[in-house]
DNA sequence: CTCACTGCAAACATTTTGCACCGTT
DNA sequence: AACGGTGCAAAATGTTTGCAGTGAG
């Protein structure tokens, strides 16, 4: 049941991992097919997504919950949280301004056993901040 | 700009509505559709889709933010977390049990203007873990 | 030489949309 | 009546999978 399965060293894993490493933004799949696709332009987007989901299993990248449809990928696994904008759906990395949500005693809640979490704070990307500004401020009304 | 467009009570609306007020779980849209159907069997899930979107806008339901592929929705709106299996995808309510993790003072933040957070517990669930034990108590890798 | 991995295309799952008719207001 | 909402079916979107061939170990 722990058998790790031998995994290959294929150009084309090395360079989805190697793309979302190299960049700060948290892509979807298909942006980062796009990429990869400039270097190595004959990859398909099923081997995209399989490198990606093994790349998960092996703890080397971390997929995104996405409140809206498209996952996304995050090259960077040490526990951070993101910023999503409501409007255009941009996600960020934040510094660490948080207080630790939940105390690490608590490892078990409602009969689950506890494991993890994760936060994401959600608010108006700088862009459409500027956008909504050159509008006539229209005030969200959230 | 500001001006809301004028809603129709119908049959359909009041009932989803009504199901998903009345059930402390958190639905898909096609168990919604199920439930609603043994109702008033001629629904489309088209209109149970158009009516859970119009709800969220009206903010008398909640779109929940899916690791997985299928959204689910909630009745109630005032803030609370869940936590969610990572073996079944099951969801529940927690007990407010957790710090305020982020500031009320904090309302900018790399530019953006924070609206709100979201945070999720993640674990696994008590059937799962029963089923786990069942099967020899395998520790899940995390 | 083996078998995990690939490209391709078809299948799937979820959500959205166009259209003509219906029923709230 | 007006027009927002409905049912239906088709389309769009995002992801997974079957298959035969390829290449890392």
């Amino acid at each position: 049941m722990t058998e790790t399965k031998a995994h290959r060293n294929t150009r084309q894993r090395a360079l989805i991992l190697e793309e979302l490493r190299s960049c700060k933004s948290h892509p979807t799949a298909s942006q980062l097919y796009g990429e990869v696709r400039k270097k190595l332009p004959h990859i398909s987007l099923g081997t995209v997504y399989r490198n990606l989901e093994t790349l998960c299993e092996q703890g080397e990248i971390k997929k995104i919950a996405t409140c809206g449809t498209e996952a996304r990928y995050d090259g960077f696994t040490e526990d951070h949280f993101h910023i999503r904008c409501e409007r255009c759906g941009r996600l960020d990395d934040i510094p660490d301004i948080c207080n630790k949500p939940v105390s690490d005693e608590i490892t078990s809640l409602n009969g689950y056993r506890v494991l993890g979490y994760r936060m994401e704070l959600t608010g108006i990307c700088p862009d459409c901040l500027k956008e909504e500004n050159e509008e006539g401020s229209v005030i969200s009304s959230r």
